[in-house]
RNA sequence: GCGGGAGUAGCUCAGUUGGCAGAGCACCGGGUUGUGGUCCCGGGUGUCGCGGGUUCGAAUCCCGUCUCUCGCCCCA
């Protein structure tokens, strides 16, 4: 057997690590509810063409990052590393065009074959939404207020900026991309190594390099805003129009450009100094053209996603764990008696830890140890007279109830 | 994929020049077979990440490897 560790890059995730998990989940799915947003559920693996097509076959997740395998029918699969390609893929497959727009929120696991750091795992969380069918820059305006509003309810609000950038119009970015490059080309000797490859693969991302070289020659580059045609501008100029009018901060990162293909116009992302080189926690942007690009009938959409684990790193969003009230049988004889109550306690909403052992100062050290809020305890003579000791562990007071009133007593002391 | 740092008990960590593997907390047993916490007594619970090598002797030195971590690439 091999040794009793998980794969590089991958967690157990014990119960307060799932409580806190879900607690940022459902902080976000609860926000995404209050818009009118759907949960969609894709599958964690498809198709490898589906991640293939839509990211770019130059793109780092593709080329490097994913984890694909044959299955035993001879499909190439892939575990999804992130879910936008997933839910276009979904939505043309369920039609999903007939009715819009489509405001869908996801959450779930993505794997990234990747060398782990703080922050960045292999299989880690994303929670994200979609909205497929709008074109209004008011649909930006809304996944991002979506996006503000879910993280100021973790109380990250204090904790992170939102950067925020255009590409333009697809046409826009082209014309864009080759001025860059032609720029560029002049001052081949002076790019990094890294940039050099950039050039070749995806040449805005050089806008981003941490390079100082780089830094010295983007300096004099083209700037995207002056290359941004007319319907272009007031796009953009409307959805910080939005954001001024929800009072939403934000501040323009003209070198903020998404590593994949398919978006256009908008880009943003919310950003921390508190993770190291992970800074970024939710991001997102506008991706027009890859529901056509993967088969579907042209749908503009927009969105983002965000990494759970990043968040609850930030956040300290504590697990709520309830405390639990502790059956204490005493003797076997008084173990039926025992069971039954626990079920109607249950019934009637408590939480409720049978205790396995037969010394009372035994199991009253492990209600202690759990953290019980109440120890019930039936022996002989409790059943004798139809009533349950019933012991509050923080006052050490206790007292004797009849079991008729048991579930009414415990539920005024909860 | 590239370059640094680290790895000793469940946790946080100490361990001298190579010489019997330790502390605090946690945990377990007992004092207490119908009463927990506090208290007292007792217990180290260990593949010193793993595998080789050097040595009379390795947690300690050397090589390899795995994992974590910081940065790069990239990304959430």
């Amino acid at each position: 057997m091999a040794a009793a560790r998980t794969v590089r890059g991958t967690r157990d995730l014990l119960p307060e690590d799932s409580a806190r998990l879900r607690a940022v989940e459902g902080t976000a799915w609860q926000t995404a509810q209050r818009f009118g947003y759907g949960e969609v559920a894709t599958p964690i693996f498809e198709f490898t063409e589906v991640f293939a097509r839509t990211l770019g076959d130059t793109s780092d997740v593709v080329t490097k990052e994913m984890y694909t395998f044959n299955d035993r029918g001879g499909d190439s699969l892939t575990l999804r590393p992130e879910n936008t390609a997933g839910i276009v893929r979904a939505f043309i497959s369920n039609s999903l065009a007939a009715q819009l727009p489509q405001r869908i929120f996801y959450r779930g696991p993505m794997f990234r074959y990747e060398r782990p750091q703080k922050g960045r795992l292999r299989q880690f969380h994303q929670i994200g939404v979609e909205l497929l069918g709008a074109a209004d820059p008011l649909a930006d305006v809304e996944v991002i207020s979506l996006a503000h509003e879910f993280l100021c309810a973790l109380g990250l609000g204090g904790a992170i900026t939102l950067e925020l950038n255009t590409l333009g119009s697809s046409e826009s970015r082209a014309a864009y991309r080759t001025r860059l490059v032609d720029y560029l080309q002049g001052h081949r000797e002076r790019l990094s190594v890294d940039s050099l490859e950039r050039l070749e693969r995806n040449p805005l991302r050089i806008l981003d390099s941490k390079d100082a070289g780089d830094r010295a020659v983007i300096a004099g580059a083209p700037a995207l805003a002056d290359s941004l045609d007319g319907p272009s501008g007031e796009f953009f100029a409307a959805v910080r129009a939005g954001l001024n009018d929800l009072e939403i901060p934000h501040h323009i990162n003209p070198r903020l450009v998404r590593g994949l293909d398919y978006y256009c116009h908008t880009t943003f992302e919310f950003t921390t100094e508190h993770l190291g080189a992970q800074g970024t926690v939710l991001a997102g942007g506008r991706y027009d053209g890859l529901v056509a690009q993967m088969g579907g009938p042209p749908t503009p959409g927009t969105g983002w996603a965000a990494g759970v684990e990043r968040l609850m790193m930030l956040s300290g969003v504590q697990a709520v764990m309830p405390r639990p009230v502790a059956m204490i049988a005493l003797g076997r004889e008084q173990s039926g008696a025992a069971l039954r109550l626990a079920r109607r306690l249950r019934q009637s909403g408590q939480t409720v830890q049978f205790a396995f052992g037969t010394s009372l100062g035994k199991q009253m050290k492990w209600a202690n140890r759990i953290g019980a809020r109440l120890a019930v305890i039936v022996g002989s003579d409790e059943v004798a007279r139809q009533v349950a000791t019933v012991r509050d562990m923080d006052a050490g007071a206790q007292e004797e109830v009849s079991l008729d009133l048991l579930e009414e007593r415990l539920a005024q002391s909860a």
